[in-house]
DNA sequence: CTGTTATGGGAAACCGGTGTCATTTGCAAG
DNA sequence: CTTGCAAATGACACCGGTTTCCCATAACAG
């Protein structure tokens, strides 16, 4: 029966560039003509070569393309494991981006706090020949990290929560003014005892989302000691934390802005704890708006940023010119965050 | 200055195997049989092409092998969507199995209701010639989606709550048993009038959670109305909408099993709405142990089934024969879910 | 009508590995 | 000291594209 000498998997057999050429009845490089659009070609041969593979549906083998280009058709999102549903949101923008297109996303977590960090992204992005990737924050402030990818010959993006470079390698929210607009909305409710849980030191949006806030503060002509500053470190247990010691403050603070919403679930979480009631005695804002700020009781006031649209336009800033993007079709690099008002944010008790 | 003709940029200029072969005084073929511990080399020769490519610091071209193979050292993580944190979690995991390995790990949602999902996943796994996918639940059950991997010759694991193939081809957990565990510990707390939210029709998981539900409350001699039951989608808005429909009812049950956290989650926030208290008037178990399961108040009691050991698993599973594994390293098929005791259970009020 | 120049298109080398097969080498048996 | 056979190694084609270079043809000027 099985007398066929090499089956090779039959379901993995597609027309190579040399089927088409055959059939076409021009040479191989006519084909790679047409498919890269490049040299001068008569119509007529174009259009003859496009009918054979329009019926045969051929699709040039990537591997052999990146072989011969020595660039593979790879997006690189490279991150350091800060907030899941981030990464998750990113994730999905990019990949919105890459539909329909040749481009797969490959995903890479490094350590940033590893001495090999440096050496692991060189080797990842050189050994795959990735035509691209997307840093993600906190490690997208390494600067170190975008000479890298210049040296390799990567297009790279770095998303942000403020400029960080140039606008064709950046992609950007506007956190300081959306901060600021967080904090105006708890002064105009009355709250003058505002306390912050900020991000880790060394965190570009840890700066950016202090900075805003203490600009508001400042503008509202209210003084802010710094026992109203907790510091944070992005998780919700460190939320927890901070949102004890402004607790144990004399008086207490009768809002909380935190950085971002995990901590925010921990002030949230604390205020439960020790019973104090939300928003009536305590008025919280967060950051971020992942799903947990919608989840819990009450459901959190906090800050959006529209993750997914800075994803897409992220990749497409980096396959943009690799595929058809007429040039009014310019991608965005910076994003304007909201507010979202939920129920965390009441006026203070008298 | 610039006066060097073709840079080529340097920095990605890497030693080829015919340096290597060059270098050693040996033929590339030979060299190949070194990286591939494939034929029979005499040690001297081995030890002299290893010394080489230790002091080179090559690396065999990931592109050149994908094409000369057919086959490319790349793992697929097919998903339709679930629960992110799910798939994050299953990302860790597998990216774990990754690490140190030459294999990178490629991200594909589908969309489980277009037609064109299985020619989608064929026309991904055939162009870029996957060494392997992991599926997860729910596209995991579609047993259309593993006879189209034997078909074109691509590894596959699938991921699931319950045995849906040979233990080659699948990792999952003991759901049911967990589900019992769980449904005994309300029994145990005394509760007798327990309401479920159950998952979407169809899915797997969502028929084995019940069954073990029934199973547990049958165990006990314990009847189970039909109005007892509320169909939920396994997300919060319809844990919000199951859980309102149990409240209406008279008497009202004095626990409530959800079959997922996000749907747990969804009753806690219903419950708060109408200002029942929890676990006071309402013991309340969810499923899966996410992050949002230990960030609400009361944190909830649930079901922790380990996703990133799974995940790490199935990606062994795939690249086990391509790496060096002893045999009794074999990767466990099943893995135990346990019920992780918080503060959302407590005995009815009398 | 011939010489020059654009232009479309093809032959062959190349990218960096792996497969097949032939050849050489090493060692034990005859 | 052959012969025999297996182990060790190399030559060469091949994977499926792209690039280089060169030729053939047509258009154009003189």
């Amino acid at each position: 029966m099985k007398s066929v000498p090499k089956p090779r998997n039959m379901a993995v057999s597609k027309p190579t560039i040399n089927d088409i050429a055959r059939l076409a009845g021009v040479s191989k490089k006519t084909v790679s003509r047409v498919i890269n659009r490049s040299g001068s070609l008569h119509d007529d041969t174009r259009e003859k070569i496009e009918a054979v593979i329009r019926e045969t549906g051929y699709v040039p083998n990537p591997q052999a393309r990146a072989l011969a280009l020595g660039r593979n058709f790879l997006i690189g999102l490279v991150h350091d494991n800060p907030n899941a549903q981030m990464i998750l949101n990113m994730q999905q923008g990019i990949l919105e981006a890459l539909r329909d297109t040749d481009f797969e996303l490959v995903v890479r977590p490094v350590d940033r706090s590893s001495p090999d960090m440096l050496d692991d992204v060189r080797s990842f992005l050189v050994r795959q020949r990735l035509y691209g990737v997307v840093l993600l924050p906190p490690i997208s402030e390494i600067d170190a990290l975008a000479r890298l990818c210049e040296e390799v010959n990567c297009k790279y993006v770095r998303m942000g929560s403020s400029v960080l470079d140039d606008p064709d390698h950046m992609v950007a929210s506007n956190d300081r003014d959306a901060v600021i607009e967080a904090t105006r909305h708890l002064i105009a409710q009355g709250h003058r005892r505002i306390g912050l849980i900020s991000g880790p030191h060394g965190f570009n949006s840890a700066q950016v989302r202090r900075d805003g806030f203490e600009f508001a503060l400042a503008e509202a002509g209210i003084k802010l000691p710094r026992s109203l500053i907790a510091d944070g470190q992005y998780t919700f247990e460190s939320g927890i934390a901070a949102a004890e010691s402004l607790f144990d403050l004399q008086p207490r603070p009768t809002a909380i802005f935190a950085c971002n919403d995990e901590m925010a679930a921990g002030v949230l979480f604390a205020a439960r704890s020790r019973g104090i009631a939300v928003p009536e005695e305590l008025s919280i804002i967060g950051f971020d708006d992942t799903p947990i700020a919608a989840r819990v009781w009450p459901p959190l006031t906090t800050v959006r940023w529209p993750i997914v649209a800075m994803g897409r336009s992220a990749a497409l800033k980096i396959i943009g010119d690799a595929t058809s993007v007429s040039p009014e079709d310019q991608e965005p690099s910076t994003f304007v965050s909201t507010l979202v008002r939920r129920g965390s944010v009441a006026p203070p008790m008298k």
